[in-house]
DNA sequence: GTCCCTATACTCGGATAGCAAGTGTCCGAGTATAGGCGG
DNA sequence: CCGCCTATACTCGGACACTTGCTATCCGAGTATAGGGAC
């Protein structure tokens, strides 16, 4: 079981976005270079956060992303849905009808696999804990643990970008 | 994000093994042939959870696996942690150190990123649930809720195999 | 009849190919901007 | 001086290679069993 490193990627560009002054925008590129990752693979995973209505991409000159709702409504298992898929990560695949059940009636198998209940429950938990944690969330947690000397050097560097 | 269908196989075999009458073994090809999997390949997850001592396995004609431990101290997160490895599915690879932050003392970082925390906490809500599930509620779910006929089938089938 | 020995057949265990999905990259379509031109 | 037009440069969006890890398979090492033979 793994989650791949796009999820990292978007809660960080969601987190950064949350924090521009007003309506300001962030293209792929200044995105990328601000968490020092490759531009053209975060744009793939840019594009399934705005497939899923998590950010608004600008097009033409001065263009780039910003968030399409406010960071208060924004949860992180939103945004690892968008990237990740929602699919389950548990697939039932109803092996108990195979083997020496094989031929029997479907009938006989009306409530769902007890294993893939216990797994069930086990993701909606996940996706619970998730779903409590807002953008917003991220954006007061830095405000209030991290460095003023990190917020300083980060701070400074989007007013150069944004300019 | 994706848990592999060995996970599954190992958790019906386990649940299989629970089901045994008294000491009872059954070997690895029996196994895969219950379940219509690759005997091959199921050998390679039960190889992953001897090693982790949740079967026992035992050479010689005869021979085959049995649980090492009773079903009710056997939890659903020990069998997916043996198949799929105890990392975290989530790795923070620390990017909010690089880009423009590059070079500051590590000191200035000292919490864990906002973002790692609640992934965390995610998980753990999700190892929670599956350390809350044994192997015997399995086998009592199947007791309980399973159509006698099924249980017939796969009774005659084990009768055939153990002999 | 009992005990021992040997050959056998069956078991697990690790080392070896194949494939799919994630990872990384590129170039083309589209648009707001900046500058130049005409009025 | 003001408005319009055009060329530009920058943006996003989707299509194209590559690598890692999961999937699937095989053959060899080891052992309890079954049978036969000697006593």
């Amino acid at each position: 079981m793994k989650i791949g490193d796009g999820v990292e990627w978007a809660i960080h560009c969601c987190a950064a976005l949350a924090g521009l002054p007003g309506d300001g925008s962030l293209p792929a590129a200044k995105l990328a270079e601000l968490h020092g990752v490759p531009a053209a693979y975060l744009a793939k995973h840019l594009q399934a956060l705005a497939a899923a209505g998590i950010v608004q991409a600008l097009p033409g000159r001065r263009g780039g992303y910003r968030l399409a709702r406010p960071a208060e409504e924004l949860t992180l298992l939103e945004i690892v849905t968008a990237v990740e898929g929602d699919e389950p990560a548990f697939r039932c695949t109803e092996i108990r009808r195979r083997g020496p059940c094989k031929g029997l009636p479907a009938s006989l198998f009306p409530a769902p696999c007890a294993i893939a209940s216990a797994m069930a429950r086990a993701e909606a938990a996940w996706r619970r804990e998730l779903q409590a944690t807002s953008v917003a969330d991220l954006v007061r947690h830095v405000e209030r643990h991290v460095d003023p000397r990190v917020r300083r050097r980060v701070g400074d560097w989007l007013d150069s970008a944004l300019s």
